[in-house]
DNA sequence: ACTTACGGTAAGCAATTGCTTACCATTAAA
DNA sequence: TTTAATGGTAAGCAATTGCTTACCGTAAGT
């Protein structure tokens, strides 16, 4: 019983530039949110927005530090979507297939 | 020189449950746009406008068969976020690595 | 030639989304 | 305790996005 798609939330996450560019940032190492708006375009709060969303995904967590937030990739929505996606192409590359031999059906 | 982010446009489009639909029903088989749209609680020029987005984002590729046209997975686009998530996925594993063991830096 | 099925595009509208500026709460430093 | 740093949330606005209807072109069928 699989709650119907961790994946959809993650999508919808990375469906937008700037959380791209924040879930780029996290990459490499965990930031503070003001870390985080630092350098970017927007301003902190809408950094806190998109945190959100990304939290939600599970492809961030958030940690507390003393008056800091600590943001850090969450493996999970990652592992969500690689998951999906490798299904995907199994399933995709076994229909192309069939499509090939019923093209070819030549006996 | 990778051209920065093919898997950009991709993770754009698949950012809307529409389009999420749509990529999923030609998981097995290409369809026509008619097919595409029969079933969907949308119109077919909405349609229309969601498989060329779908298209730009190479996760689907249309062949033009008579007056139909034919939509169907376009592995290119799928491989291009796999190929993303996957990197991704190990570069953000070793920065854990790293944030562990400085974590326990106890010498 | 007429008609029907298929489907792309444009214009306009409605809903959603992302951003900003307030404002407030919490924690640490003075 | 006062002050400064950090950051979440709300309200309002602006831009984007998704949808619809209307229209037109093309290809098959009659």
């Amino acid at each position: 019983m699989q709650k119907t798609g961790q994946h959809e939330k993650a999508f919808n996450a990375l469906g937008d530039p700037m959380r791209r560019l924040i879930f780029e940032k996290l990459r490499s190492r965990p930031l503070s949110v003001a870390d985080i708006a630092h350098g970017l375009p927007v301003s902190r709060p809408a950094v806190s927005q998109h945190i959100r969303i990304l939290k939600d995904a599970r492809l961030i967590r958030v940690r507390r530090s003393g008056t800091r937030n600590f943001c850090e990739i969450d493996p999970d929505g990652v592992l969500a979507m690689r998951i999906y996606l490798d299904n995907f192409w199994d399933t995709a590359l076994a229909a192309f297939k069939t499509v090939a031999e019923n093209q070819t059906d030549d006996e």
